[in-house]
DNA sequence: AATGAATGAGTCTTCATTCAT
DNA sequence: AATGAATGAAGACTCATTCAT
């Protein structure tokens, strides 16, 4: 299913895209029929299978860019900081912004973890994340920075609150997206900092 | 839809109950069909509209008996600690000891919050849990056990953590859970532990 | 289908019957479900069985019963009387007032004749009372009361003014029962009344 | 529900309404699934829902269009009449004839008077044909050519009759049309005719 | 590229009826 | 006499997908 496709083409192709992606998160993947998305958008729907082999692979192609996009972010944030704990705040910073940014998203991927047919993609997908953090924290635990853990569950943990400050944050007016990454790069830092 | 039951029919709902919950978790709640869950139980259509009064209602009693349950046990598990921090720490610990041990549900409740019919049941519980925790993260502040900051920041931050570590670790062979729980209570106290 | 019943039972049997006509004349025969009667009265399912075969046999019942009644009303209510012309209008107003008075009747009558499997029962009933009518009609054509029409034809035209008019009226404020019998009457009586 | 329909598509629609009208008529409203509907023109199922949103939906615009349709007839059967008389004569005729022509109709007719759904438009769609025979019984009765009565039971009677007679006679080989709507007509200008 | 039309398996749900107790 | 439980065919409706034009 990848068409050499026109500039108008190209355009549908991002247009049924953006509508669906809207609607998924809004409504859901499932409740959310092909149907409701050539109809909002007022075409045929023969255009959706024009562009798409099926709605699954809509899904999963959403997925996968919008993955890839964020890593994107992370790394530019990133890209020529010396030191690997102000790395790894960076990298909470970039992706708690674009998650704030792209909430729709963000929810799409929380549901694309819960079902069989999504979760290896996203799981795959997460990894690549962890595995960057993981460099950065191996890193600081050998330059002493931080102590000797796993690095592994480290960066799992950091990305759990990161994901859950923004869902629980994001909605409310109590915090915007900088204040968000403030409390999750505080929790992540010290945790909750007791003094033993 | 709450009929007088026998002895029987208690078991037949139980029946039905643990059944869906079992393939909710493992095929996706909108995936598995009522007549799937009634074939796999070998009775007719007409029992599980005997017993719910649609499979929505089922999924949702679902939620709101385990949400109950898993409350219970961690109370049950701080019951008489007086150090707050410990009590922090023994809940989070039976926390993750409850998800681990229900996987299924964990599950269900990972779905439940992606979809709007549900997510607001599952804000409402997650949020109980939530003021539990605040309670004693607020004493500790007080004692001046752990910094002060916002503490019901702090218990979703500790909530994500937990969820995330599970998710991540319970079905692999590295980890088991009092060892999951060891991982989250570890980052929860101290974070990266980055020494500044 | 008729069992030997105690005092007890006929007084269950009467219930049923009582409710599900009330039931039916709202809702109508298809919506009302078995359940919907037997839930209504606070009775578990079996009852329903122990008194009738089936839903079918109650209405076909409760028609039967009913156009009885009616007949039997209308009867009394011209015993006795001499002229053929005023046995008629009797006749009209007996009917009238019964189908006020039992407006659940006339309701499931309406629809008993639009089914075709309650049609010819409904026929038959409503045969008699054309019959009924058809000898006074006949002895007032004789003794030159009225002219030399085809009485059955007559009859049906009287029973179809009454049922309109009543359909019409009984719900509505603007006439009470007598009232209505004095607009058929006049109606049936002379019609328009033209000058020819 | 207004689709923007081909001229195949309008021709499908036009099938499915003939066809389900007929079933309609012959087995009832209720007796008809949408199942048979479809089957019995061998198509799919998914064809009826492109056309109609509902059973409901399809079934009262059934009732729409033929009482529209009824309305029609009735009307061009009295223009350019002066005599009012004459007017309401020729709207009997024209009523029966078009009942008796499309008995099907006639048959939906009666059903939908007798359920709540539906029984608020057919009301509404006979008070129509009401008012228009109400103008011309009040220039009857101002120009003396009829007694001064309520106007609108006596259109209300006039309908009954011609229900009335249709129903029992169209079936049958003893009458055909035009002699139905004699007989109506003779009822409804004198009634019985009783010399008083 | 795009449209309206069509498919038909599948969804949730209802319901008359039967049955064991 | 009566109950709660169970049946399973049938009902209305949905929906991903395909197709002719």
């Amino acid at each position: 299913m990848s068409r050499r496709l026109t500039p108008r083409g190209k355009e549908r192709r991002a247009q049924l895209i953006d509508y669906a992606t809207k609607r998924f998160a809004t409504d859901g993947y499932h409740p959310t029929s092909v149907a409701d998305i050539v109809d909002g958008l007022g075409v045929g729907k023969g255009v959706f299978y024009w562009y798409f082999a099926s709605k699954e692979e809509l899904f999963i192609e959403i997925l996968r860019t919008s993955q890839r996009d964020m890593r994107r972010r992370q790394q530019r944030a990133i890209e020529g900081v010396d030191d690997p704990v102000r790395r790894v705040e960076l990298g909470i910073r970039a992706g708690v912004e674009w998650l704030a940014a792209n909430n729709d998203l963000r929810r799409l991927f929380e549901f694309a973890r819960t079902e069989s047919t999504f979760a290896g993609s996203m799981k795959a997908g997460q990894s690549v994340l962890v595995s960057d953090a993981v460099v950065h924290l191996k890193e600081a635990i050998v330059e002493g920075r931080i102590p000797d853990r796993d690095p592994e569950a480290l960066a799992w943990a950091i990305l759990g609150v990161s994901n859950q400050l923004i869902h629980v944050y994001i909605d409310g007016d109590s915090m915007d997206a900088p204040q968000i990454a403030d409390t999750v790069v505080d929790f992540c830092m010290e945790g909750l900092g007791v003094r033993r």
